[in-house]
DNA sequence: GTCTATAAATAGATAGAC
DNA sequence: GTCTATCTATTTATAGAC
């Protein structure tokens, strides 16, 4: 991670990097925000992740504050596409809610900064969130809701505040995503089971759980 | 909240507060922290909060590290404790489950800033978390697992893993209890029952969903 | 596009008076 | 116990050379 020692400070950007500093900035500084949060992070750190200087960092990006919003927006713009198109497919209101979770859990298992950062933004009431990227946030609710409504219309679900469901989804996925250090470090305490999970038993363990509360069938 | 403005800097520690300078500024940290994250606190906004100078903060704490560990080792103290009644009582297996739940829920309502620093200490991978304070949060998990085991025992409940179940728990717990803010910004910008979610809809979800997964009722 | 050097502000921690 | 004043280190951001 941190390279700034030694004769790392002449190496050459390799052929295959070459004009591409600012996308290594992006997932260097997308790194380093999840790891240490906003205030935590430190543009010196990003900016060596990224074997350049912290000078590159403003000739791409206005400041530091800029380059984490387009980080969250890019985040939830990817989140939005996806699972507008699973809504959008021709699946059974079933397959749909499980392609929602699936879609959600690959979102977070391809950008492995999003379910911190998210954390994170919960945390503290999503300050550093503008209009543009609630307006996604937003969308990615109004889609599962329309799923809902999808099933409820097809007899086939029961009416349900899609808030409450989306928090039943995206919560556990973020922790468990977030958490393989944290599980290590609890399976090495003695916590029994906490190096047994799988992503695959999570995925699936939250699509049972959530097809159930919509058929009705946990009251 | 900060009062550091004007005639505020000459008011005198009321005579309920007196003495108790070292509480004032535990709590005034933890609101910080949880607002802002260890990194984003700052001790002069702590100490203003408490209505005292920040070297007072030095007077009684050893740093700012220190004092961040001793509210996180405090939550998870308070938490164990609680589990640790629910599951010592003679409640059925069924009612441990609901009262863990429970427990966890009115934990992080009496300490608002919990749900806030614990979703930010799970995106760092618990990096401010002591010895100490892991073995609580393991007696937590050892806690639920020996309420699943019981109820197994009694042939109530079927076989799982208790870090699986407890994610399911306490993670939209936290979420839910984390986010008043974010959800009434998604209110604002139209989310559909972003504001109709009351504190008992989601603890009695959480309860229900727990129970049904435990009795196999979900597969 | 990339670097060095530096300005300018912020913030953790301490000394010492009262 | 509480305060003011200050030291010191860190860190965002910019100027300007190559």
């Amino acid at each position: 991670m941190a390279r700034a020692t030694g004769k790392a400070k002449t190496a050459k950007v390799s052929a295959r990097d070459a004009g591409r500093s600012r996308a290594r900035l992006f997932a260097a500084a997308a790194d380093e925000f999840a790891a240490r949060g906003f205030a935590g992070a430190n543009v010196d750190h990003i900016a060596a992740a990224a074997r350049l200087n912290k000078a590159m960092i403003y000739y791409h990006f206005p400041s530091k504050a800029a380059l984490y919003s387009e980080i969250i927006r890019d985040m939830f713009d990817a989140v939005g596409r996806r699972v507008h198109e699973v809504a959008a497919s021709s699946l059974s209101p079933e397959d749909k809610v499980r392609g929602f979770i699936d879609a959600m859990a690959r979102e977070g298992e391809a950008r492995p900064h999003f379910p911190r950062m998210w954390l994170r933004e919960i945390a503290e009431g999503a300050g550093h969130v503008d209009r543009a990227t609630l307006r996604y946030a937003r969308e990615v609710i109004d889609t599962l809701g329309r799923i809902i409504d999808e099933g409820c219309r097809a007899g086939r679900f029961q009416p349900a505040n899609p808030v409450l469901i989306q928090i039943g989804i995206v919560a556990p996925l973020m922790v468990f995503n977030a958490t393989p250090v944290l599980r290590r470090k609890l399976a090495r305490a003695g916590a029994s089971g906490a190096a047994t999970i799988s992503r695959d038993d999570v995925v699936a363990h939250i699509q049972r759980v959530t097809l159930a509360v919509l058929e009705g069938r946990i009251a």
